[in-house]
DNA sequence: TTTATCTACTACATCGTTTTCGTAGATTTT
DNA sequence: AAAATCTACGAAAACGATGTAGTAGATAAA
């Protein structure tokens, strides 16, 4: 008493055709064992009846799913938005499908997804990691599984990784601050966890080294709380007596609050304190004053790290891949870093 | 000489455990023909060796895939951002997984994206429309699908639509603009096909009508071109001898131009020209002068669109679904709104 | 002419699960 | 004690596509 769907399939594609199931599997695929004859009138009766090949039968079959999956912690945030689109538009001329996952910055729904994708489903995938990912040891146990990760990657672990010049940029940023007058630099941060925060930080340091100004621990924030602690912790180091005269943030989220707290505080951008972040946001040319940012090339960044795990899935052996692509971000001056500072204070 | 892949299955877990596949199968999804020490120790190898249900095997025989697909236009952009965040946040709890394809307001692909999901790789769509899709012929021929639309719905359609109130938003924009002492409101359309531009538009109309303004058709413009043509036209209107005093934008990269516009033509927002659209963004409120929105809420649409395609899937037959769910925008009355116009000019 | 080689097909096992149907043996009912 | 019912399992047939192995019949090579 099972429910029977009707479905088009081969068999019944090969009775209409008086054909074999096996030859009519073969004339689809353009066998060399078909003749052409045979072969069009497939094809022409495929289309009639629109025949589709079930998906799930031809996984099972193949051991292969077409599927890639795409594991990231956001959606709702302007570098993911023409990330995914990059990877989508990869898989689309490729064939594959996309399977998204957020993980929400929860290392434990991180790893529960990491779980499910080890059953098959998806031929490969494409990872940026969670704020909270204090470990990599469920990305380990991925061995078999092509693997890719982009932006927020896993340092440990051996696969493929893409992402901007964090190092440089966190220099440039902070030097195009110095630049500018800066003397008293915050850098505020997401996580320590995660190497683009660290690669991001040994810029600004190197960059205050450079440029003989002191490490000052109490500039170094690290915003991992909720939204409204996160706005008490720059209120806080805005409200200081030696407050910093420079704001480098490592996301757009920490720059607006910024600016509302400064608007709050009555402080001036640029004059009091100049703020730099980094954003794919187009909207941030027109804040009062604009913000100065680094941009990320995310669409590219989508494509990139697609094409790669394409490759990575089409080769049993893949020694000669290159392991690490970085691509460049670029510093877009605006009205909140300019001019020299204002240093009544103090 | 294929390639065989050593991946644990029901086989080698039968054979583990002694018992027959059908056995282990049954243990496994906790039937009533199997002991319950038997099913303990089923329960307690599957854990230790790793089993996981290949997933196209068992779609394969049970004809339904545990998955669905998204459809959208873009991903980049600050309302489909959290509305894929709602629907996968549904889908984690259902235990479904989530396809995601993306139109970039294209018709045709669209269409060829649709063909695709009609062999059953989904048990479900959910959908907003391309802005260029004109007719609805390929949606007709998903008969069997269950398909949920939201905000960018296809009228035509006999499914749930998931929608917020864009009549009253239009209407509620415009009387907003009026009460600030707007006479002459310019409407700005992404696409006449769209349901969501006509009813914007209709509450537009109607709140001129009950203000006793007269309908302008020169005030309507429909921007569907690339962005550059979109500007071209903001600015045209906007240099018109007497220009519209106030702007509905009805997407927020209109109204983004129009500040740019306005910019470069020395116009002021609010004094010369107020202009109100719709828009998610958070940082739209620190623009200069933070703008007037109109913002729907995306996660909720996410959510209960998934919540009601999930319905749709676990019934065969769902008469008593209500077809359409409208949700509140809310607008948020900033200063780009703000005050009397400015009425020198004319 | 016999044998080898092609050509163009078919039969069949297989991928891993699920589910129906069967059935020994135990238990309960009459 | 015989019959009916339960309990707990196993055998086997799907689901639909694919690839291997096999084979008529035609053609080419010896």
């Amino acid at each position: 008493m099972e429910f029977q769907l009707v479905t088009m399939n081969l068999s019944q594609l090969a009775k209409e055709l008086n054909l074999s199931i096996s030859s009519v599997s073969k004339a689809l695929r353009d066998s060399h064992e078909i003749s052409s004859d045979t072969k069009k009138a497939v094809l022409a009766k495929a289309k009639e009846l629109n025949y589709q090949v079930n998906p799930f039968a031809s996984s099972l079959r193949k051991q292969k799913s077409k599927t890639i999956a795409l594991v990231v912690p956001e959606v709702a945030n302007d570098f993911f938005g023409p990330v995914i689109s990059g990877i989508e538009s990869v898989a689309q001329e490729k064939g594959y499908h996309v399977l998204i996952y957020l993980t929400h910055e929860d290392m434990q729904k991180e790893i529960s997804i990491i779980k499910l994708l080890q059953n098959g489903r998806v031929d490969g995938i494409m990872m940026s990691l969670s704020e909270q990912t204090t470990n990599t040891a469920h990305l380990e146990e991925l061995k078999e599984m092509p693997i890719v990760f982009f932006d927020r990657v896993a340092e440990q672990i051996d696969a493929p990784k893409i992402t901007t010049d964090d190092y440089n940029s966190g220099f440039t940023a902070t030097e195009h601050l110095i630049k500018n007058g800066c003397k008293r630099i915050a850098f505020m941060s997401i996580s320590q966890n995660l190497s683009i925060s660290k690669m991001r930080m040994n810029g600004y340091l190197d960059a205050l080294k450079k440029n003989k100004i002191e490490r000052d621990n109490s500039l170094i924030i690290s915003c991992i709380g909720d939204h409204e602690e996160n706005r008490e912790s720059i209120r806080k180091i805005l409200k200081r007596k030696n407050r910093p005269d420079g704001i480098f943030a490592s996301v757009e989220k920490l720059a607006i609050f910024t600016y509302e707290i400064c608007e709050e505080l009555k402080l001036k951008i640029p004059q009091d304190v100049k703020v730099i972040c980094f954003s794919n946001s187009q909207t941030v040319a027109l804040l009062n004053p604009s913000l100065t940012t680094i941009t990320q090339p995310a669409y590219e960044m989508g494509r990139e790290a697609a094409t790669i795990l394409f490759k990575l899935i089409e080769k049993i052996r893949h020694h000669f891949l290159q392991k690490n692509t970085i691509l460049d971000s670029k510093l877009i001056a605006r009205n909140s870093t300019k001019g020299k500072p204002n240093r009544k204070m103090q």
